[in-house]
DNA sequence: AGTGTCTCCGCTCATTTGATCGGAACTGCT
DNA sequence: AGCAGTTCCGATCAAATGAGCGGAGACACT
């Protein structure tokens, strides 16, 4: 037996009754006799000590520690992890799509102009949607090649705009065309032009985030051949709508500023609101980019990932 | 999973920053967009659904939360508990004497007076006592009859007063004679009238409790036959210094209100600090009734005692 | 639409709490 | 004993928090 048990005892004592019963501080000091300024010591000295320990349990299948660090880490407005095992990024697609949907659900307000890209993860979140704030949709890049129709991106547009009860802006046309006089044209193309015409309002960007390692970015695997190789050569790791990034978060020039129907890498950083949406391991690389050049402020993504960028020790 | 993870997500992540990170309720509402009253409310919402856990883990070997509700339950000012196994109360006397010990040295001021009983618990207390305030202490009874030595109440009081470095106010007789006008001769006896005089001071008196079951009580074996016959057709439980107690709490009338030399049950009310130790299930009916009666303000006890008397429903 | 109920929100005002400070008491050292 | 270093304590003032209230919006029912 410790020698003075009652220095502990009275800590825990005290701990008990601030904790446990909601007894104000002052309260527990009248009635033990002892300065409000000792029970707050000693409460102070409980909590250092071990003997009070408060716990915060997640009650869904998010993982709100991870999340908690690797926003601190990233300096990130907002992050989602989805709990769970290491997955491959397949497996994740819906359940990220599910999370997308949700927060979506409870964050966009009245008015507002959501701009969004393609993928598969944005497929999901579609799929997900039941009823949005009114908000108007823009697609925020055409459409890339070797695209399935059921990421068809323009779907996409309607599908969200109609959950919301809002106007939907698609851009029907490429993402895009080799010959920059055609890219011209099409710009000028009413429908297309009123569209972009409205990057520069969009309050909220969802987007997924592509990988470029070799044969499995959609973006990466469509580029012309030389466009690639030229992108590879300065290590692009990841893309964001339609701008490149490297490994160290910088943006890489494209033939995209030139010939793309898109979101310019300007206008993206304008946005206030960027959510990016990816998960799985094969897309850690990815994610870490987009993160160090700090293209998000929200991140939605699974606890693999997570795991591995908080594990690093590195702080931007 | 839910249709909306997104609220009880914002509250543990509210709860996380502000228990485990503290920061204020405004700092986190300012960064997360809300007022500071759906922060509070969050947190309220996340402790009432289990989402933030709070736990207090005793570092001693004392048991604080039945501790807690012993005191509750019985209105005492402090309860020790010493936590551990069922166990028969000549194990617990070393242990709770160092407890009585402990609890003395931290709480007793300079300049007090301290009264004294007799028993093994405050025997191995005074054995344990290093370092005391500096008060003055007084027997407040002479000692019963079978009383070993070691237990002998004069020394008792010698020891204590020495560790505290004040004055011993012993008292040389026995605890009761049965010819009143030999009571009033010793209540006479300078050196016996000059402790008994000091009885309406006391500031902390510290009394062991007396069993009445058959042969277990050192006073009750110590009494006379009549007077015990008579005590146990009041159905006497407990003896508290020279006061007996009914099971519903009630001071029985004894002959020691007239011949004895030993603290009336006035005195003994008035005394504003009563330390009752006493442990082992055998003492149980003992410790309940003097706790009925409001007799203890401080009651140093072992867990299965209790146990068994907060899991008994009534309250007092 | 009208209406009663309900929940949720943020305001005001009083209370509770924290940050910071200087002084008292204690310790170890000369 | 005398003295620096340290710890502990409680005061003050500003900040954080809680209790309670009324209004706005959602919903169900007429």
């Amino acid at each position: 037996m410790p020698k003075r048990p009652l220095q502990k005892l009275q800590a825990s004592l005290v701990a008990r009754r601030y904790y446990l019963e909601n007894q104000t501080k002052s309260e527990i000091a009248d009635k033990l006799g002892i300065s409000r300024f000792k029970v707050a010591r000693l409460i102070e000295t409980a909590l250092k000590e071990g003997i009070v320990h408060i716990e915060i349990r997640d009650q869904s299948d998010l993982n709100t520690e991870l999340a908690e660090r690797l926003r601190e880490a990233y300096g990130l407005n907002v992050a989602l992890v989805l709990d769970g095992p290491d997955l491959p990024s397949n497996a994740l697609i819906e359940p990220l799509g599910l999370l997308v949907a949700d927060f979506l659900e409870e964050t966009l307000t009245d008015g507002q102009l959501l701009g969004l890209s393609w993928g598969r993860t944005l497929a999901a979140a579609a799929k997900a949607i039941s009823k949005l704030a009114k908000v108007d949709v823009v697609q925020a890049a055409g459409s890339p090649a070797r695209l399935d129709l059921s990421q068809n991106p323009t779907e996409l547009v309607h599908r969200f705009a109609r959950a919301a009860g809002g106007l939907a802006y698609p851009l029907f046309g490429p993402m895009w065309v080799e010959d920059p006089e055609l890219v011209g044209k099409l710009r000028a193309e009413p429908s297309i032009a009123d569209a972009m015409s409205r990057y520069d309002k969009i309050d909220a960007l969802v987007v997924g985030v592509g990988s470029w390692r070799p044969q499995e970015s959609c973006l990466c695997s469509g580029f012309p051949e030389d466009w690639r190789r030229e992108a590879l050569k300065h290590n692009v790791q990841a893309d964001i709508c339609a701008t490149l990034i490297d490994p160290d978060g910088q943006a890489v020039g494209s033939p995209l500023d030139s010939v793309g129907l898109c979101l310019s890498t300007e206008q993206l950083r304008r946005i206030p609101e960027r959510i990016v949406a990816g998960g799985g391991l094969e897309k850690v690389d990815a994610i870490r980019a987009v993160l160090k050049g700090g293209w998000v402020t929200t991140l939605i993504t699974d606890a693999s990932v997570a795991r591995r960028l908080v594990g690093e020790v590195v702080r931007y």
